[in-house]
DNA sequence: CGTTAATCAGTAATAGTTACCATTATGGAT
DNA sequence: ATCCATAATGGTAACTATTACTGATTAACG
């Protein structure tokens, strides 16, 4: 067992890097950041560190539906989004319905103790790129019954 | 694009496998139960079964937090609840509920397509040996307190 | 039947993550 | 300030779940 977390220049950069995003970057991501300060640093090191610190409530590990792990500087329960065109991940300001499990326990005969939400959508950024293929498509479609001889 | 899915020995069998389930098994829970009926399938072609069967719509594909995929027979939407003493996955009787979708999209700028919910508690089976543990430790703090000599 | 694309078994490759281990560095006790 | 036990590190191997590839097989159509 863990006596105490150390403060080591690795750690305390990790935390700093992660603290500075309002985004939700992987490990990976971070480990790239991370690289700019410290070169040596090893990936390893960047896993190991974002376990600890999310075991010790300092950081928030998010483990989202079929894609890899996702880390956040913020803390406190909140739900998040992501979107299908880009994979972005933000927060949604919806705060975590603690009657849902109280809903669900009258339901099942299991203790529950939590839910994770996660929606699914376009961003901002993704929702224009979309509607104008869609317009494109619909063009095809109305030129192509133009067309055609039947 | 596929044509037509051709009903060969190994999808009816990976399908029948699945609907005499009411668990969520893993993909190689499948191929364990599959391989009992045709011994020469290869784990790749379960795999690629389940997911041309839920791109179909005819099975369901779980994407749940953390853990390895898991495949559902009962298809139409509805949360799921998982274990964290046995780690298995039951269902919840909890009606979808679209509302939270529109609730959330009033929240971001996002345009919001759906949400995910997963409940994380004590299944029955594990509710009793996590209270008896609890007892005992409570026990041994007692007997603790009546036993030292301060 | 014969044709043809879908599917197969077997296997290699991939991605993300964790485990290992010899070496280094941190922080509390001298 | 120095010492020391051990937490932590870099480098790398191993692992797990899943996907991709490939040449052989097979279902579905007329
Ligand atoms: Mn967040
Ligand atoms: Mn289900
Ligand atoms: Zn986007
Ligand atoms: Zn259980």
């Amino acid at each position: 067992m863990t006596e105490h977390l150390r403060e080591t220049s690795q750690r305390r950069v990790i935390l700093e890097e992660l603290g500075k995003l309002t985004s939700h970057p992987t490990a990976n991501e971070i480990y790239e950041l991370v690289r700019k300060r410290l070169p040596r640093i090893s990936l390893g090191t960047v896993y190991r560190n974002l376990e600890l610190l999310s075991q010790s409530g300092l950081i928030q590990k998010l483990e989202m539906a079929g894609t890899q792990k996702r880390f956040d500087g913020t803390i406190g329960n909140h739900y998040h989004i992501r979107c299908i065109g880009c994979g972005r991940v933000d927060d949604l300001r919806l705060p975590a319905m603690k009657s849902i499990d109280e809903a669900a326990a009258d339901l099942s005969d299991y203790e529950i103790l939590w839910h994770k939400m996660e929606f699914g959508g376009f961003c901002p950024d993704c929702i224009t790129p979309r509607s104008k293929r869609g317009e494109i498509e619909i063009l095809d479609i109305k030129k192509n019954i133009i067309g055609r001889k039947d």
